[in-house]
DNA sequence: TTATATCATCATGATAATATGAGCTTTAAA
DNA sequence: TTTAAAGCTCATATTATCATGATGATATAA
């Protein structure tokens, strides 16, 4: 459904928003199993996105630009998937043109109408909420400092 | 959402269908404008699944194996997507594993469910009933004979 | 002011999906 | 029995995605 990218996008997110403040993209790299030169990239895009700021040298590092809540999971998706993503009918190479859908069109608008909205609605803050009670279960200090 | 293999092979069949018998690689390709090599290796493989049979030689070509009502989009899906189309979920790489979920799936499992169901329930004759008023308004013959 | 940590950027490689082309095999018709 | 139509199969080309590596720029701290 997701591109590996949209999906490292995703998890980064979510261990930025669980540490609280800035976090480097080693620490980043580890935490959600991602590949550090291919996540810096990722991370530097969201940024010219306005979902995140960066600082550099000592101590620098990735926090996001916006509290969890303002950051709908579909601004991330639309950062790295094909514009058309939701816009592609069942059958089509491209969208369904205006007056002439594609064969499949009136049953499979639902489907993709309802993906949508999920999409819109659902916020980083919402997967947080998903997400903490296994970490927590997981490990013994679900939060820590790094150096 | 799909990949253009599966997009080709829905189409393939549409056209198929619709000619109500046996029709030739050529006249499938033109008319759901697939590159006929290409075209060729995607029916062999639906071929082999049980969706279709060929004949070769003079006059031979591709037919439906069953008829349309019985061809679930699910089936013809299957055969070119990853096995995993459905069980991955949204963060993901691999579907979760049972009893530790990633971040998103509670939220996410009723989407792909009901995108799952759609596919299953939905058969290549849904798509030709919605597919013929347009064939209808575009030709003045719908569904004319081909040598 | 020097050293180091960190993000930024560019160039390159690996892999899978998509697509093309050529020759082989089977079948039906002349 | 010959010929040609048509699917079958394999080898190769193209493209986008995913990923790595090396170097440059910048900020912090000693």
């Amino acid at each position: 459904m997701l591109s590996q990218t949209s999906r490292y996008a995703l998890n980064a997110l979510i261990v930025i928003a669980r540490s609280g403040g800035q976090v480097n993209v080693r620490v980043i790299a580890e935490q959600a199993s991602i590949p550090p030169n291919y996540l810096g990239k990722i991370l530097h895009v969201l940024g010219r996105r306005g979902l995140l700021r960066s600082s550099r040298g000592v101590g620098g590092g990735f926090q996001l630009a916006r509290r969890p809540e303002e950051i709908p999971l579909l601004e991330v998706i639309e950062t790295f998937e094909d514009p058309q993503f939701f816009a592609r009918c069942l059958l089509g190479s491209e969208s369904c043109p205006e007056g002439r859908p594609c064969a499949a069109h009136a049953l499979w608008v639902p489907i993709v109408e309802q993906t949508r909205r999920f999409f819109e609605t659902t916020t980083l803050a919402d997967l947080l909420a998903e997400a903490q009670p296994l970490a927590a279960l997981a490990e013994p200090a679900p939060l820590p400092e790094r150096a």
